[in-house]
DNA sequence: GTACAGTTTGGGCATTCGTCCAAGGCAATC
DNA sequence: GATTGCCTTGGACGAATGCCCAAACTGTAC
């Protein structure tokens, strides 16, 4: 089960998932097909249906994983947070390595289209999402912030619309919103500082 | 030029601009082809490509023009709002139709992918959004709403995340997230009703 | 050595793709 | 009638698609 070349084996299947995750937001989901993999992935096409059932099935995979794998790392962040303020000024911080046209964000945006229309993935992405939500609202809430559910909510929309806009307008940083963002979040002394 | 048959041409052409929103958000916008198109409109493969020299060319023509014609609509609604918070409202009013899996909303998402790997659908679709923007913001500005240009680029990227989130999650109301979202045009006399 | 399980190869299958084009249809002008 | 312009037809082209599979390969166990 371990030897060698069951390794190598495993090693492929990687590949083939890190592939995916490149080509998703390259080409589009739709546009992602067996060959494209396979020379990405430095394999013959053949060997792809081998490790995975169908394209679509090597897709949902690559894409679950890596926001998961994103996502976790957030919720790192929720623990260490000491305010609610703190909380979201890290957190756009951390989006701020993200331009809107970088695989990483733009694999959330296109799994959530082909969502839409893949029963399978959109469950699987629906409890990850709320997933996130639940954690943010969690942290919300021991900082007092009112209707934690609803701000989670909203913030977790809004980072992703972000993102989205941030492809088309890359003057969108953090300095930018962080300011209107942090009226979601109404510390006790949370003071405004904008121009006007 | 207005002969009945170039009158019916220009009919032919409409029907292949409806079809191309109609199948965007069904298929995706990689995989809508000439042949789908056509027979969704009722006409043959070949109609395709006398009427827009690519399909390309036609998906463009369709999202832009579908985003213009509901942008306009929102735009009517700024002018009658009679505060931020009436803004915000009637936007999340207007907001309610649209389940985050139907044509409309997905159109959007599904162009701003597609700007991502075509440039001149990019600085078509740019333009559009700064335009909806600026206006937002000028009405902001009006109402004495601090950061008019960063709380208008804010909420917009938030309804654009909210339409994508609530193809997830169709609990994602107005009703649920008005009270959050009105945090960020603090009027006079803002009132947080929130249950906590 | 032989047997074996896991992996890879390379080509084959039917189907679909975007684009093009010669031929035909149709209504108005001469 | 013939001619002109716009639109439509239906089929063709090479290329690409997802999926499949017999055969070859690779390293381990006997």
């Amino acid at each position: 089960m371990t030897s060698p070349i069951a390794l190598r084996g495993q090693e492929v299947r990687r590949r083939l998932l890190r592939a995916a995750v490149e080509l998703i937001p390259e080409r589009g989901w739709s546009a992602v097909s067996t060959r494209l993999l396979a020379e990405r992935a430095g394999v013959t096409p053949g060997v792809v249906h081998y490790h995975f059932s169908s394209v679509r099935e090597l897709l949902s995979q690559a894409a679950l994983g890596t926001m998961r794998e994103m996502l976790s790392g957030v919720h790192a962040l929720f623990e260490q947070a000491r305010s609610a303020t703190d909380a979201v000024d890290t957190m756009l911080a951390a989006l701020e390595e993200y331009s809107g046209r970088d695989p990483a964000s733009m694999v959330f945006t296109e799994t959530y289209l082909a969502a839409t229309r893949d029963d399978d993935l959109r469950h699987a992405m629906t409890e990850i999402v709320a997933d996130f939500r639940r954690r943010f609202a969690d942290a919300l809430a021991r900082w007092r912030v009112p209707d934690p559910a609803g701000t989670a909510a909203v913030v977790a929309a809004t980072i992703d619309g972000i993102l989205l806009h941030r492809g088309l307008d890359p003057g969108l940083t953090a300095a930018s919103i962080g300011p209107v963002l942090r009226r979601l979040v109404p510390d006790a002394k949370t003071v405004e500082e904008d121009a006007g």
